[in-house]
DNA sequence: ATTATCGGTTCCATTTGAGAACCTTGTCAA
DNA sequence: TTGACAAGGTTCTCAAATGGAACCGATAAT
């Protein structure tokens, strides 16, 4: 399978590794929900080269998770923004932070803090069925494929 | 930042990315969630060559998600397992693969399906907050450095 | 004796990434 | 009016990762 195929496979997972699956993408995500907005921001940030920043926005902003806009001219400037769909990748972002808090060892503790915007307490992220509210995890979901065919990449 | 480092991130996020930032690492777990153990049908399945895979399974069993342990002596051939900590990025693939089925089109319809273990129905995942109950997305949750002091990945 | 199965490893060409320098449009200060 | 600085890139070169195919070693099946 090549790179440029992953954005459309059948396989929801597989789409989404054609936008995050590299090293760079979901940390300038990251830095995007801290509120992040410029090139030089991101590159001094991130310590990401030049050249792979720009092109890894490019993407983003091709696959419909940022917009370009300018936010001056004279000289003409552009600054990157979250469209809707890269804030719906919130709660993805939550569930894989949690996730590595509590699997992937760190001496240091996290310098990201996740909190209610009303109220201002720290969260605890659990992944729910929205009709029940049951938990989902190993445990209680099963995946499978729907069509026991192919597997389709 | 070299990958090498990733690991040792003190943000939780890039030390996920450290594990499964790649356009492989996601797909094989995957795999496993659907109940695939073995080399061979991880290759076949995926597509993958059989260099990288080998790398892959070698790195998430490093990183504690996979376990090897041997199936049968004479030969002695070995399958890969989810631990713990691989059965736990359940709800990471979850909330990742509903993104991707909301965010980014496709012709198919996903050929995944994720059921309760009781009951059988399609599930429908949020993030929530365990304390509150309360949906976790981007309008409710603000993400800041809880030291304002230096981004550190 | 030959072929098949499984789980890899080796080799080489191509693609992608790292790192640094440079470019363009403009502002500001001397 | 020259020179330094800023923002947002692009270009260049070299190193590292990936793709693809062939090969290997142990054993079983024919």
């Amino acid at each position: 399978m090549k790179w440029h195929d992953m954005k459309e496979a059948a396989c929801p997972v597989a789409r989404a590794m054609g936008v995050v699956g590299d090293r760079w993408t979901l940390l300038i995500l990251r830095e995007c929900f801290l509120g992040v907005r410029r090139f030089d921001d991101f590159q001094k940030s991130l310590g990401i080269t030049r050249h792979l920043l720009a092109e890894r926005l490019k993407r983003l902003e091709a696959m419909g998770l940022l917009e370009r806009r300018p936010y001056q001219e004279r000289p003409l400037r552009h600054e990157y923004r979250l469209t809707e769909s890269g804030k719906a990748f919130a709660p993805v972002m939550l569930a894989l932070q949690d996730w590595a808090r509590s699997n992937l060892p760190s001496e240091a503790p996290s310098p990201l803090s996740f909190i209610l915007r009303d109220g201002g307490e720290e969260i605890d992220p659990v992944v729910t069925d929205r009709h029940t509210g049951q938990e989902l995890n190993h445990r209680t979901v099963l995946m499978r494929y729907r069509d026991p065919a192919k597997p389709s990449d």
